[in-house]
RNA sequence: GUCCCCGUAGCUCAGCAGGAUAGAGCACCGGAUUCCUAAUCCGGGGGCCGUGGGUUCGAAUCCCGCCGGGGACACCA
């Protein structure tokens, strides 16, 4: 199992190595002149330059040893010396079957036995979310779902930020107000939290007084957890609305508080062990090098005032998750900008070897800003931050007026065209964030993103809900879709046969990369590729009895890589609309 | 000041493990429906790949400089 071009990449690999070449030259991928073959391989020119000769004898030399494999149609040299080759019909189709038959559709569990933590979404107590945290979710959950296909144990990890300065603010904030002790509501913590912060930022008793109260919180005291506990447990459930909403899962709901405990002993040993020293009133870890560039300033572990700072928990945490997953690499879907940050825990890590190199991957899955149309960032009209529970209200509205506009779910009731906006929204807002590169800001824009036509979700969910619509029809006409498929290559048939077979090649990019934008061009080609096939034959009409079974196979197997491609992005595709 | 990211069609973006004629979508122009969801499909126009050098048989891709945009740079997260 693996993909067409692997499967030729060992048979080319192997022949490079016959004639006493590196079998990686072998190399073999989908072509970029498809007009000219449908793969190629370009290795005989690396050859050539290594052996200085010359590249089309060497290419001649494969192309003879290859000529008459049986899984090739054709190979012939081109240009300077690339090797062109097609498959045959038989060849392709055998390929299809096998991966039809396979559970993964041909993907190899590269991840089985081994376990990736994953932290994104990384809300704040006390603070609505907002869209700031949208895209942190919709790419951490994406990758966690590439990961668990893959076979890791994949284990997504909120990390709320519910320790600190903030709550110490809040609780003296209550304090003044005399509400300690009493239950608040998620939109009292609305307002209280910004009075409070903005309080301690004007008076410096006030700002005195939530300092005490944090040493009081992070010290236990009774009332102070209890209260701090009750709108951690209000704010939680408003987290959930959101995540639910957008069908964003965690294993593990952990904050900033759960390695509290292990601050003291762990800085304590730094200490002892000369990792941690004190610089300026602060205690730190020296992370520079002597072979850096840039300025690297240490890991700050205790403040002046003895308080510790983010980077002391994400230590720790990296510490806590190590122990309790043994993990082959802990993820981190958080902003580009604080990729210094990152860069600082990832070398205290490896430093103190809390996380040693060769056993733990440690990596910053950083991405860009959510710009609006003005390529500055994404505001409300009035220019505040919008919460996200109002964007994907926003979205749902749009969602529900396309669909009106385009007459789709118009014969079902309430609750199941409710169900299918809300399905298109999300898809839009997944798919318009995640088809960029990570890295790179995109521009948020809501009318084109729930466009039906295009390259949105909602195109994609069509083309999956008009594929499951013929599979029904055909179920209904009594045309089985045979359970043990087998497939007959037309030339209408082809080009959707080698889309299908390039599945494990896009899978295993994203993965390596974590970059689920290239699931999305994937998808969004697959969709493109069954449309025009779709366009080109009729496939419930047609008389040939065993090609009408093969086309409607191709339908079913179509269907199913691409409702598992989106899943891998975490959109949900509606049975009709 | 140092460092990081970005700069590709009018707009939004792929391509950056060096390879053939740089690709999509939107917008624009022209076609296609007695038939499975036309919100579709087929075709067309549109590019000094920011810029100047270098490496290479070959550079959007690698290296150096410059320009433009964004960001970060010990006691906030």
């Amino acid at each position: 199992m693996a993909s067409l071009a692997q499967k030729l990449t060992e048979i080319v690999g192997a022949a490079f190595a016959a004639e006493g070449l590196s079998a990686e030259l072998g190399l073999v991928r989908v072509s970029d002149r498809p007009d000219l073959c449908q793969f190629q391989c370009n290795g005989a020119m690396a050859a050539a330059k290594a052996a200085k000769k010359n590249p089309r004898e060497i290419a001649q030399t494969l192309v003879q040893a290859l000529q008459d494999h049986p899984a090739l149609a054709r190979i012939e040299i081109a240009g300077p010396g690339f090797i062109n080759l097609d498959v045959t019909d038989a060849f392709l189709a055998a390929h299809i079957k096998s991966n039809a038959d396979s559970d993964t559709l041909g993907v190899e569990p590269v991840g089985a036995g081994r376990t990736i933590v994953l932290d994104y979404g990384g809300p704040n107590i006390a603070k609505p979310m907002h869209v700031g945290h949208l895209r942190s979710s919709i790419i951490g959950d994406s990758l966690r779902r590439i990961c668990a296909f893959a076979g890791y144990r994949a284990i997504g990890d909120v990390h709320m930020g519910d320790w600190g300065t903030p709550m110490g603010q809040i609780l003296s904030e209550l304090e003044a107000r005399g509400r300690l002790g009493q239950p608040v509501t998620m939109d009292e913590l609305e307002e209280i939290y910004p009075a409070a912060s903005r309080a301690c930022k004007e008076d410096e008793n006030r700002a005195e007084q939530a300092r005490a109260a944090t040493v009081k919180l992070q010290d236990g005291d009774p009332v102070y957890r209890a209260a701090w506990q009750q709108f951690i447990d209000v704010s939680i459930a408003g987290m959930k609305e959101n995540f639910d909403a957008l069908g964003v899962h965690f294993d593990l709901w952990k904050g900033e508080s759960d390695v509290h405990e292990r601050i003291a002993p762990m800085v304590e040993t730094l200490k002892t062990a000369g990792l941690a020293v004190e610089s300026e009133g602060a205690v730190v870890v020296p992370v520079a090098r002597e072979d850096d560039k840039k300025e690297m300033p240490p890991l700050i572990l205790y403040k002046r005032d003895g308080a510790v700072m983010y980077g002391t928990t994400d230590l720790a945490t990296v510490a806590d998750r190590v122990e309790a997953f043994s993990p082959a690499a802990i993820l981190y879907v958080v902003d580009q900008r604080q990729s210094l940050h990152f860069e600082q825990v990832f070398r205290a890590a490896r430093v103190t070897a809390i996380a040693p190199e060769e056993q733990v991957e440690l990596t910053h899955a950083g991405f860009g800003t959510m710009n609006g149309q003005d390529g500055k960032p994404f505001k409300t009209r009035a220019g505040g931050v919008m919460k996200l529970q109002d964007l994907i209200a926003m979205a749902v509205e749009k969602a529900q007026a396309r669909l009106e506009e385009a007459d789709l779910a118009a014969d079902m009731d309430q609750a199941e065209r409710d169900d299918v906006a809300h399905k298109v929204a999300v898809a839009a807002l997944k798919f318009a964030d995640l088809h960029n590169n990570r890295v790179a800001d995109y521009v948020f824009d809501i009318d084109r993103m729930t466009r039906f036509e295009g390259k949105t979700g909602p195109y994609l969910l069509y083309q999956a809900v008009r594929i499951n619509s013929l599979l029904n029809k055909a179920k209904g006409a009594g045309l089985d879709v045979p359970e043990n498929p087998t497939f007959a290559i037309k030339a209408e048939d082809r080009a959707l046969a080698l889309a299908l077979a390039e599945f494990p090649d896009h899978f295993r990019l994203a993965l390596e990369n974590y970059t689920p934008h290239v699931l999305c061009d994937y998808a969004y080609k697959l969709a493109q590729d069954f449309s025009s096939f779709y366009g080109a034959c009729h496939i419930l009409s047609e008389e040939d009895e065993q090609l009408r079974a093969s086309r409607l196979s191709l339908c079913a197997l179509t269907y199913r890589q691409l409702v598992l491609i989106l899943g891998l992005l975490g959109i949900q595709v509606p049975a009709r609309m």
